[in-house]
DNA sequence: CTCACTGCAAAGGTTTTGCAGTGGG
DNA sequence: CCCACTGCAAAACCTTTGCAGTGAG
């Protein structure tokens, strides 16, 4: 079993992208911070080992990671963007009260969905993916 | 047969708010530019026929339509927020090319999902509603 | 007269940009 | 030595807020 960091440089040699200080940070901190969080929360992050990080060069890299698949962008109501490391389909548990965002994995769900889709062309649009918004509250909230 | 603004004026009656000329015209505005408007498309259509009407104001006024539900927010990849009309539960389809966003009404999806919904409790969590956000390029772009 | 609503301008928060500096290859 | 990447600061952008003015009831 590799190490994180291990597995972190991996992924962003394997984009072809130079492997920098900056850029393990902010993936590490998207995968271990792992509840959508803000830019503003991977700057805090980052800081913690790394202080004289600045906002640009986040925004910069989660540019640069997103262009390079390894990161996605989660919008919400609030209009702050959030950030996904996980970048397999899946779909979103929205909080309501509290901003949280939970990941919702579900085959059966996903069956349903890939196979409708399959079935009817939607036309004039090709259809690329699809993510379930789930809006509503947490009980603990 | 009713006019347009006779309706209108009504549903903002209904909602036990003032009839206020502004008010009238921003939700004039996102009917009729019916495609999921940003706060300055509105703006920009109001004051086409009503000059001097201030962005601040197109906000405030956003912000009462939606509390009584008469406008709903819609969020994009790019943060810029738009507005939505239409208030009965629909999906929308997003391109990724040129940002248009699209309603996407099937009924076979609605009763597919709140059928899943339905025997499919998630724990913890307690459902409000949901939206699926479907990405792809329409053919135009 | 009163109170909610408006217009304006300023502030706030998030994201982007420009530029000089730097460091690895 | 070069070039991509970074840090910093300013700018751009969208949205919110404060306040004085206004107008309908």
């Amino acid at each position: 079993m590799k190490k994180l960091t291990e597995q972190i440089s991996e992924k962003i040699k394997s984009e072809g992208l130079k492997v920098t200080p900056q850029r393990m940070a902010v993936l590490k901190a998207v995968y271990e911070l792992n509840n959508h969080p803000t830019a503003d929360n991977i700057l805090a992050y980052v800081r913690k080992e790394n202080p004289n990080v600045a906002m640009g060069t986040i925004y910069k890299v989660l540019d640069t990671l997103i262009e390079n698949k390894l990161v996605k962008k989660v919008t919400t109501d609030n209009g702050v963007m959030r950030y996904d490391g996980i970048m397999e389909n899946h779909h979103h548990l929205y909080c309501v009260e509290c901003d949280l965002i939970e990941d919702y994995n579900d085959k059966e769900l996903d069956k349903l969905l890939t196979d409708y889709f399959k079935k009817k062309n939607i036309k004039g649009f090709k259809l690329k993916n699809f993510v379930l918004q789930i809006n509503g509250t947490f009980n603990k909230c």
